[in-house]
DNA sequence: GCTTTGACTGGAA
DNA sequence: GTTCCAGCCAAAG
């Protein structure tokens, strides 16, 4: 008989979702949903988003909106802009071109 | 234990 | 292009 996880579901899904941000390479980007999914968690993109504002260290500013739309509000977008601009991501307006710069994770 | 909130998403009008 | 709506998940009050 296993024994039962003593470690919460939840607490599983975050680490991954945090190993799994951190191998977005530099110049590449990916999206809320896309590394939930790659996480195991379907439809947990706002997950994402709170373990990503949570923890610390990680390339938050390689997490972007479905689309390669920038989520944030206030100067955090502005930072976020700066910041994939200086790792050479293209931006199309409010948006990056998605095309060339996400990042595919791969299957199980 | 119910309600609100948030760095979300996809589809429809 | 925009706005609205319904679905989803976890944390906080």
């Amino acid at each position: 008989m296993p024994l039962k996880s003593q470690v919460p579901k939840t607490a599983v899904a975050q680490a991954r979702i945090r190993a799994i941000i951190q191998k977005i390479p530099k110049g590449k980007v990916s999206s809320y949903g896309a590394i939930a999914r790659a996480a195991g968690v379907p439809n947990g993109a706002r997950q994402v988003a709170r373990v990503l504002h949570r923890s610390f260290g990680l390339p938050w500013q390689r997490v972007l909106g479905a689309g390669g739309e920038i989520k944030l509000t206030g100067d955090h977008a502005i930072e976020q802009r700066l910041r994939l601009e200086a790792e050479g991501v293209r931006f199309r307006g409010r948006r990056v071109n998605m095309k060339a710069h996400e990042f595919k994770f791969p299957r199980r």
